[in-house]
DNA sequence: AACATTAACAACCGCAAGTGG
DNA sequence: CCCACTTGCGGTTGTTAATGT
């Protein structure tokens, strides 16, 4: 889609506005091939006249669709440029642009910013998506605050594209290390679903974290004990059905799966999480039940689920979905605030010696300082490494996107496991 | 070279929150 | 409080380029 301009002689863009969005505007309608397959919408469009902002009057025109071109660009950026963003429909209207507002805004949002930072993402970029889907779920939103330059439409690509080549690969959405193990003391604490509102999950993991936000937040927290002991992670693929917020756990399917054996073994014997045998319609157990004593999680409000969800997933992993109360959580991001040290001084394995305290973690100085030092440094291979999946389902985040009110935790009791143990800490602060 | 598949990207759509009258 | 409009977000789809067979 992407196609090199071949700079229209007759539109005079600046020269090479933005490294990116200068010299690779999508330019769909001027070149070649693309002008004529679009022919048809020229046609009825004002693509070179114009749009004069009389057309809500009788029989409004059509309002373009497709691929932006040049001249269309280029009097979005001199509109936005002279008189600022907002006001979306007036920008349609004044800037001789058949485009709807929103329209507008998602190609200045994308495309014409002018902080906007081309190019494939680099390592670093890509360290920190994974982290943030882990902590976050699809929350391309805020994932691109925390990403100078880059959109949430393009991490959002990023990451569906990734997901696409690891599903068909059979590999690990997020690298081992990440989610080894989890830990929760506080298996039976149960936060009500009063809280849950009506707001739409990224409002809903917002809500209560405000300041957390930033704080790159919903904390999580690893602790790497030691991988060579115990290399395997507790975690079943959990699936959860859009329309009914069941959860369910996907069957490892292939070879993968006696590697993890052991681990969920220890998991489903040491804690009270997924029954092995309960199926659903879909042929995965489903948690159910009463969620003081099980590992129901309750599910409400939409789930915004992306369509792969919905379907049956092919990952070999195992998940277990878990999710430490707020109180908990609380508890324990205070402890870790005051003295992060002894997260790893500690080494006990068990979430109460981590922490994020909410309030305490409302600036992204915090954050990022916090975010460093519950995730090591990245140097894996991503898509190479474990099988390990953490504890969600993969779109959704590993505990971020999971509602303290709505969230049971199944705990993973290893405290005295020597191994690879990972402290993830995500949620609201629930008060 | 032709075709098929996959990756990357751009854009649209629907929903829901925010806002102002 | 209601309603209309705006804005933002996330899901989805469509197109093209790249790669494989």
């Amino acid at each position: 889609m992407t196609v090199k301009v071949e700079q229209d002689p007759a539109l005079e863009l600046p020269p090479n506005t933005e490294a990116g969005a200068g010299a690779e505007f999508s330019q769909p309608l001027s070149s070649g091939k693309e002008e004529e397959e679009n022919d048809d919408d020229e046609d009825d469009e004002t693509d070179s006249v114009g749009y004069d902002g009389a057309g809500n009057g009788g029989g409004a025109p059509q309002l373009k669709k497709g691929p932006w071109t040049p001249e269309e660009d280029k009097r979005l950026k001199d509109y936005v440029e002279a008189h600022g963003e907002g006001n979306w429909n007036q920008v349609q209207r004044n800037a001789g642009l058949n485009r709807c507002g929103k329209s507008c805004r998602l190609r200045w949002a994308n495309h014409l910013r002018p902080d906007l930072k081309k190019g494939p993402f680099d390592a670093e970029e890509v360290d920190k998506i994974i982290k943030f889907h882990m902590m976050w779920g699809n929350k391309w939103a805020k994932m691109a605050s925390h990403l100078p330059g880059r959109t949430d439409n393009e991490i959002k690509n990023y990451w569906n594209t990734r997901l696409k080549r690891h599903q068909r690969a059979n590999l690990p959405l997020y690298p081992e290390h990440l989610c080894s193990r989890v830990l929760d003391q506080d298996m039976n604490r149960h936060i009500p679903d009063e809280s849950r509102g009506k707001k739409r999950s990224n409002e809903l993991t917002q809500e209560k974290v405000v300041g957390m936000d930033d704080l790159v937040g919903d904390l999580m927290v690893f602790q790497h004990l030691d991988y060579g002991k115990d290399p395997v992670v507790p975690t079943n693929p959990l699936k959860r059905h859009a329309s009914t917020g069941d959860l369910s756990y996907v069957q490892s399917l292939d070879k993968v799966e006696n590697f993890y054996s052991n681990d969920l073994n220890y998991v489903l014997t040491k804690s009270q999480s997924v029954p092995l045998g309960s199926a659903t319609a879909n042929g995965y157990p489903i948690f159910d039940g009463n969620p003081s004593t099980s590992g129901t999680i309750h599910r409400s409000k939409k789930t915004g689920l992306p369509s792969f969800q919905c379907s049956s997933y092919e990952f070999s992993n195992s998940w277990l979905l878990q999710c430490p109360t707020a109180s908990l959580i609380e508890q324990q991001l205070d402890t870790c605030i005051q003295s992060p040290e002894s997260m790893s001084s500690q080494n006990t394995g068990l979430l109460g010696e981590i922490v994020n305290k909410g309030d305490a973690l409302d600036d992204c100085t915090k954050s990022e300082r916090l975010f460093e030092m519950v995730f090591p440094p990245l140097g894996y291979n991503i898509v190479s490494q474990s099988n390990a999946y953490p504890m969600r389902h993969p779109s959704s985040s590993v505990i971020g996107d999971c509602e303290p009110e709505a969230c049971l935790f199944d705990e993973i009791q290893a405290s005295n496991s020597p191994s690879a143990v990972f402290l993830m800490l995500g949620c609201l602060v629930h008060h």
